[in-house]
DNA sequence: AAAAATGTGTTAAATTTTTATCAGATTTAG
DNA sequence: CTAAATCTGATAAAAATTTAACACATTTTT
């Protein structure tokens, strides 16, 4: 809770990005972005974003690359816990069945069976009562 | 692609909280705000997002409550989408993992069965190879 | 019925966000 | 080595967001 939650659409855009795509360059970000804005208005957002502890960079030849500070890990577990309260009711299994039934989804066969391990395998742990 | 996506951050925070309960008055959108400002100043936000056609109220004594416009299926989905792109490399079952994982997530015996059936389920119907 | 409470919209000020311009540093190319 | 290209940060202007102040209407309470 250390970490500021109040991005701007535009810092929200840019973290997203770089959470996407691991790291990087303000270039690849400014490409990355469907309206972007010059170049520099992406540095200084970058520069802010470090500033904020949300990021930071090392220096590949001239270039800053810029990566999160804190864990993508931490970051993906807090979005999806945020999406499931709004959107599915703290249920898990409400927004698999979403995703399911979307046909533009279009799960492999591979990726159900290797859900159907993660669920057993949770029920071998999950056996508290 | 109708609907505006630009949300800027309150306006975001808002539409959360409407999909979140339902439905929603300005007092109990204030109250639902971390960091609430003014009941004017909400109430302002409550009209733009219907005049962006993302809201619609109706009149119940002399108050107004507002609701999504647009069904909360659609944002789900799309909201989903976006939390697997950013986080999850398009994967469905590294966010399932993900949450499985998560000790505060405290996933119920019921819960693992019904997902048990979804997949099953969802292994039947996609046969198609 | 008068007063208080609670709701609303309008307006405009305050703040934040977003952007571009500029100047300087460093690498790359000729 | 010089010039061009490419990166950077700082500053401040432009645009958008966010907020509060105010005036008015309706319901509720006294």
């Amino acid at each position: 809770m250390t970490a500021n939650e109040k991005l701007s659409r535009r810092e929200r855009e840019i973290m997203e990005i770089i959470f996407s795509l691991g790291s990087a360059t303000a270039t690849e970000v400014m490409e990355s972005l469907a309206d972007p804005p010059c170049n520099a208005a992406v540095r200084r957002h970058l520069r802010i974003l470090e500033e904020k502890e949300l990021l930071t960079h090392s220096v590949d030849g001239k270039r800053f690359v810029y990566r999160p500070l804190k864990s993508k890990k931490r970051a993906a577990k807090s979005a999806l816990g945020q999406l499931l309260k709004v959107y599915f009711g703290d249920s898990l299994q409400k927004a698999v069945a979403a995703h399911l039934a979307d046909p533009k989804a279009d799960i492999s066969e591979d990726e159900l069976n290797e859900l159907e391990k993660l669920i057993k395998n949770a029920k071998k742990k999950g056996g508290r009562k």
